[in-house]
DNA sequence: CTAGGGTTAG
């Protein structure tokens, strides 16, 4: 593999007189970042990872980005491709950039990856010697367009050569770059790029650099870049906070998103409809619905008027406590202030149907969407899956599914996961295997999600040692190592009495430093009340409470019985007052930690 | 930069 990048670098010297090695190291982070399907075939059957990363580098290199030369068009693409391109400059000349826009965007989705080359060729030989000012905005687009279309390498290519013609690209295409790139440390070599070619940044950039570190898990470094931006001119804005406010939240820390929405308007910013938002969100998911409603109440005092994301979060919040009754008086509130339901409004209500059972009602949602000229989304979609995969609903669910490809509408690895998953669970793990073979051969790559579902089947099939080297697998491939599927494969061993195997795995995940989860401990409990070692079962309830852990009402009910079973009414009772004593309360999933913060 | 879909335990 490092044969094939250093042969690589040597292209892109010779190709670019030695001048980029962004190129280059883009290239080598994106392959290392990105890891496409060889956890697929890892996973599904014993492979040889190094042949398969050889291979992902092979397509990846020579077929798009060194790709051996731009190719040649036939005449008459030729001629359709300069009569675009004609067309553009004048779109450009006339600054009707709407259309322009949406021609290079069908000129980019027509290309597809790897035609950067030809495209700049055409462009060069067809067009340059002509030296319209409208010149540069063509490219720019070009650029820009790539870039949108997550098209990372071709956009470099036509930035590297705007470079060479002196053309200076836009923010907009540097800021959409430096996007696509925020999960790698490349995003600061383009950020010193857009330094050097002295373009001036705008309220974006900031908030970009920090959302990839944020990405990244730096969080430290975020609020630190924060603090620095103040400064700046354009620095400190209120994407920027906004950015922050996000990430916090979704680590469950919503008071420190509300200091800094505090300390924004201590800059003298004001906070934005994303602003509120953001924080209403963070309420909701906490399950402070009146902090939540107080918030949009003090938004409308101050001028920023809730729009329908507004109301579709609070009846998200509601919905989420399983209060669809608040839902409903959101909806309405909603409705009296002149907004029409959107796509989000519906799904969130075929959400709570479905949730209760109702998926009648939430099929009649379909309908009602249908008759008002509404396209359903993936997500609704996912939705009603779901619901009718819970129900055993098979057939209908693949008709719904070959509706949704006739509509254009591509299954991802959520819709994916969720078949698998539905069939896992019914038994029917044959057939989710060949939907997870269809999913590879489309190139969605399965996550743990999936590979959860599938493990979960063959556990549940009894097949023990299968689901071993399938585990085996996921966890040596270093691909996915996730707390959930550690649970899975020890509810196999539970399952089958087999504590010991259970505690084995027990011992791994804490060798590998792996967090164990509430889900981890109850299994063993469940495991070992199994085998009757009711004192060992006792003792874990402590080993819970080490680890920061609350004891769940699984625990409880689990213990209970277990006393129950063998006649300790003392027992029994013990655990009853200690869970009265803790109100064990109804689960929010993430209990922050602290280490989110250090990372 | 904000909203809607998917795992495991009794």
């Amino acid at each position: 593999m490092l044969r094939k990048l250093h042969q690589y670098q040597y292209q892109c010297q010779c190709q670019w007189n030695n001048k980029p090695p962004l190129h280059f190291r883009i290239l080598s982070s994106l392959l290392l970042f990105s890891k496409p399907s060889s956890s697929v075939s890892a996973a599904m059957l014993p492979h040889d990872q190094d042949q398969d990363q050889d291979h992902q580098l092979r397509t990846f290199a020579f077929g798009r980005f060194v790709g051996p030369r731009p190719r040649l068009y036939p005449p008459a693409e030729l001629d359709r491709k300069i009569s675009q391109f004609l067309l553009s400059h004048v779109l450009a000349g006339e600054r009707s950039f709407n259309d322009l826009h949406s021609l290079i965007y069908q000129i980019v989705q027509q290309e597809g990856s790897g035609s950067a080359p030809s495209i700049c060729e055409l462009l060069l030989h067809n067009f340059h010697g002509w030296k319209w000012d409208s010149n540069i905005v063509v490219w720019d687009m070009l650029a820009f367009a790539y870039s949108r279309f997550q098209l990372v390498q071709d956009a470099l290519f036509v930035l590297a050569k705007m470079k060479d013609l002196n053309l200076r690209a836009s923010i907009q295409t540097y800021n959409s770059l430096l996007h696509n790139l925020r999960h790698t440390d490349i995003m600061w070599d383009v950020h010193n790029e857009i330094k050097d070619s002295g373009t001036p940044e705008n309220e974006y950039t900031n908030s970009i650099l920090i959302h990839g570190l944020c990405e990244q898990s730096r969080l430290q470094d975020a609020v630190s870049f924060l603090q620095i931006s103040k400064g700046k001119d354009t620095g400190l804005s209120v994407a920027s906070f906004n950015t922050i406010m996000t990430r916090f939240c979704k680590l469950g820390y919503v008071d420190v998103a509300k200091s800094f929405f505090c300390m924004m308007l201590k800059c003298g910013l004001h906070p934005d409809s994303y602003s509120y938002n953001i924080l209403i969100h963070g309420l909701c998911v906490a399950g402070s619905m009146e902090e939540a409603l107080e918030f949009k109440n003090d938004m409308e005092k101050h001028g920023v008027e809730p729009d329908i994301v507004t109301y579709n979060i609070l009846a998200k919040g509601f919905h989420l406590l399983g209060l669809m009754g608040g839902a409903w008086k959101v909806i309405q509130d909603m409705l009296l202030k002149g907004f029409n339901p959107d796509v989000v409004t519906y799904t969130i209500l075929m959400c709570g149907h479905c949730q209760m059972g109702n998926i009648e009602e939430g099929l009649k949602l379909r309908e009602e969407m249908l008759s008002r000229g509404f396209q359903l989304s993936i997500i609704s979609y996912s939705v009603l899956l779901s619901c009718l995969c819970k129900s055993a609903r098979f057939e209908e669910a693949l008709i719904l599914l070959y509706e949704m490809e006739a509509l254009g509408l591509k299954p991802d690895v959520i819709t994916y996961s969720i078949l698998i998953h539905g069939l896992c669970k019914k038994g029917e793990v044959h057939r989710a295997i060949l939907l997870y073979e269809e999913m590879c051969l489309r190139r969605i790559c399965p996550n743990y999600f999936t590979h959860g579902a599938i493990l979960f089947g063959i556990c549940e099939k009894g097949n023990i040692s299968e689901a071993r080297k399938y585990f085996d697998n996921l966890i040596t491939s270093d691909l996915v190592e996730d707390i959930v599927l550690y649970n899975i494969m020890m509810g196999g061993y539970v399952k089958l009495g087999n504590i010991a195997e259970a505690v084995q795995l027990y011992q791994k995940l804490t060798e590998k430093k792996i967090t164990p989860s509430i889900v981890t401990f109850n299994t063993l409990i469940h495991g070992f009340c199994k085998s009757n070692k009711l004192e060992e079962a006792w003792r874990l309830l402590d080993t819970i409470k080490l680890h920061g852990l609350v004891p769940s009402v699984v625990t409880y009910t689990t213990l209970m019985n277990a006393y129950c079973e063998v006649g300790n009414i003392d027992g029994m009772l013990e655990l009853l007052r200690e869970m009265e004593a803790k109100a064990v309360m109804p689960t929010h999933p993430n209990t922050p930690s602290g280490e989110a913060l250090h990372g």
